[in-house]
DNA sequence: GCAAATTAGTCCGAGTTTCGGACTTGTGCC
DNA sequence: GGCACAAGTCCGAAACTCGGACTAATTTGC
């Protein structure tokens, strides 16, 4: 895994990640909002129309028994609701439900601070190109695409 | 946490990561080198010279007694040693052992296949500043740098 | 059309992981 | 030397995760 010094692309990209992620739900948790970082970290797949089970299992690539019991924690948290897939009558759609709104928008000053840090770090033209490259390796990485 | 498509730029860091932990884990398994993501993300963080408990619990962002159960494993295994600390002697130095590097190689060409697939979707020039501009990155947001 | 094969999701139980709290041992400071 | 602090470990409880088996709905094949 490990490469040398500073030569591990995989890290280079997680502990950026992991501050992100540790100073968003800090300031979610701040406010009221419980959310372990599990619940989080599928929460934040969730696609604007929703997202099926099984999609968000490949997405966090985890099983469907644990994102089963992770949406039924955020649900009874009030912040997903399961709602019927219109396509498919099996399927139900995850969907962030009101209170999950309000944790989003708790979380969005501070990640927008340390957009902000980093902006200022890397100076602007390099942080607008970390935002372009990223989003294009994501297009040939995400595994639910 | 979710910022509208493709705007988190947490999760543009995260899903690259992801797969090439995932792509990399992978090889090392059919390589016969058995080691859950859990022990993999605290082996990819022991420094050249070792690293001490404390400082893997904090660049791993969870409690000494979850490294020291992980160690422990990741000792068991063979892919690392405890040796003690030569400046204080409360304190063991994990160090990678022969069977962890054995499992590094392992990983090596796996983790420079993926490189070279993202070198070449985003281009010589893209890529490197990729590079460089974790790297900098890295440097305010390492909490244990 | 309709039976067979497949897919979406749930239930259950076992093994594992993680952590808070309390403890031991060693360090550094006065 | 004594006292506050730091590095790790032990213990027990709570939470997490998954394999296997199941139900319900959809798609495929003939």
């Amino acid at each position: 895994m490990s490469d040398g010094p500073g030569a591990n692309l995989g890290l280079l990209l997680f502990i950026p990640y992991r501050a992100m992620e540790s100073a968003v739900l800090e300031e979610v948790r701040r406010q009221g909002f419980e959310m372990p970082i599990n619940q989080a970290r599928v929460f934040q797949r969730i696609g604007p129309a929703g997202s099926r089970l099984g999609e968000l299992a490949e997405a966090s690539q985890v099983s469907k028994q644990t994102i089963g019991s992770i949406v039924d924690q955020l649900e009874s948290a009030g912040y997903v609701e399961r709602v019927p897939d219109p396509d498919d009558a099996r399927a139900r759609l995850v969907v962030v439900a009101e209170r999950g709104r309000q944790a989003i928008e708790a979380g969005l000053p501070v990640l927008h601070q340390v957009e902000a840090r980093w902006r200022e770090h890397l100076g602007v033209a390099k942080y607008e190109q970390l935002r372009r490259i990223l989003a294009d390796l994501v297009e040939i990485t995400d595994p639910f695409a």
